[in-house]
DNA sequence: TGAGGCTAGTACATGTATTAACTAGTATCT
DNA sequence: AGATACTAGTTAATACATGTACTAGCCTCA
């Protein structure tokens, strides 16, 4: 081996690891924005998997289900090309979620007055009724993740993650469909 | 419309949307935690999409591969689990993922000696070639992002995304098999 | 030593994402 | 008005992750 023996790592001690390598024996010389995307990346999806599993799975919503009728519920009826937007979706996933939620009777489609080629997109009633609960148990346990920081912290972090996303003009950043 | 015209929301304005409505409509009241969390999810899948579709597709390897590959070369031989630990992944995931750059080329698959029911991974030579490269660009991609912020933001970032997956223990968090 | 329980990995069915190609409606420009 | 280019949404093929159920190997302890 030529690590030493890996079974005792934890994603910290391979983090630094991986540094020492990656700086040691490659010369590599990004350190830091290694460090700090593989922790942007795992703090999310653990974050992320532990809400799905904890409140949405059990309500029967998968996690982007629930970031849909989440814009749905909050931005009013909107277009399906501005659901995408705002979740982060591609227009295909939104078209095949859509589809399902609404065979499911927590959502409505129908088409745009204005423009013909548009799909409208709200709540049902039921939908509305069930977001209230999802929501109420999604925030309590969100709070208990937020709670772990200060609200300062949470501020700072807010505040940092955002300036990292919106200085992304400054180079040509790949998006989706 | 509930929400007005939606037609111009961004991000920025669908969260203060999303809040305003939430604490003055139904009451809820851990708003900075919904903001956080919201923040947090898209800036994850924001950067990971750009640096999938610019870095890792273009040399036929998809987010999850990269992340085994990566985890592998660094961790030297490692037993499935250990990498899907390290990746984040479920033991299922890994798996198959194994076996698809094991038939790439990528990857060697070996049964464990001490444990029977183990198997090793580790690197071909050609996969180790080809992380060198790929990682070369990620690396250089990972700075331009991390590059918006100063290495004391960074720094920052990285502690309080720390704090908030590490004190998790407080509560009983749902993770992956 | 052998029964029960535990653990690592895999196969399978399912769900859901992606891209690319397509349809249909809109906008522009002459 | 008509040709052209563009845009919204859907569909189809494909990729990949998940949970569940299973197999096989290990461990313990009586």
């Amino acid at each position: 081996m030529t690590a030493g023996d890996p079974g005792g790592l934890d994603f910290w001690s391979f983090v630094e690891l991986a540094n020492r390598r990656l700086a040691e024996e490659y010369g590599f010389k990004h350190q830091l924005a290694t460090e700090l995307l593989l922790t942007l990346n795992r703090a999310s999806n653990i974050v992320t998997y532990d809400l799905e599993a904890s409140v949405h799975r059990p309500h029967g919503l998968s996690w982007s289900g629930f970031r849909l009728l989440f814009v749905t519920w909050l931005a009013g009826p909107l277009e399906a090309k501005k659901a995408a937007e705002l979740t982060g979706m591609s227009r295909a996933a939104v078209s095949n979620l859509a589809k399902t939620l609404v065979a499911d009777g927590s959502l409505n489609r129908e088409s745009g007055v204005r423009d013909g080629r548009s799909v409208l997109l709200s709540l049902t009633d039921a939908g509305h009724r069930d977001m209230i609960e999802v929501f109420r148990e999604h925030n309590e346990r969100e709070d208990e993740w937020a709670g772990v920081l200060s609200p300062e912290e949470q501020r700072i972090l807010v505040m940092l993650l955002d300036k990292l996303v919106t200085s992304r003009d400054q180079f040509d950043v790949r998006g989706r469909n």
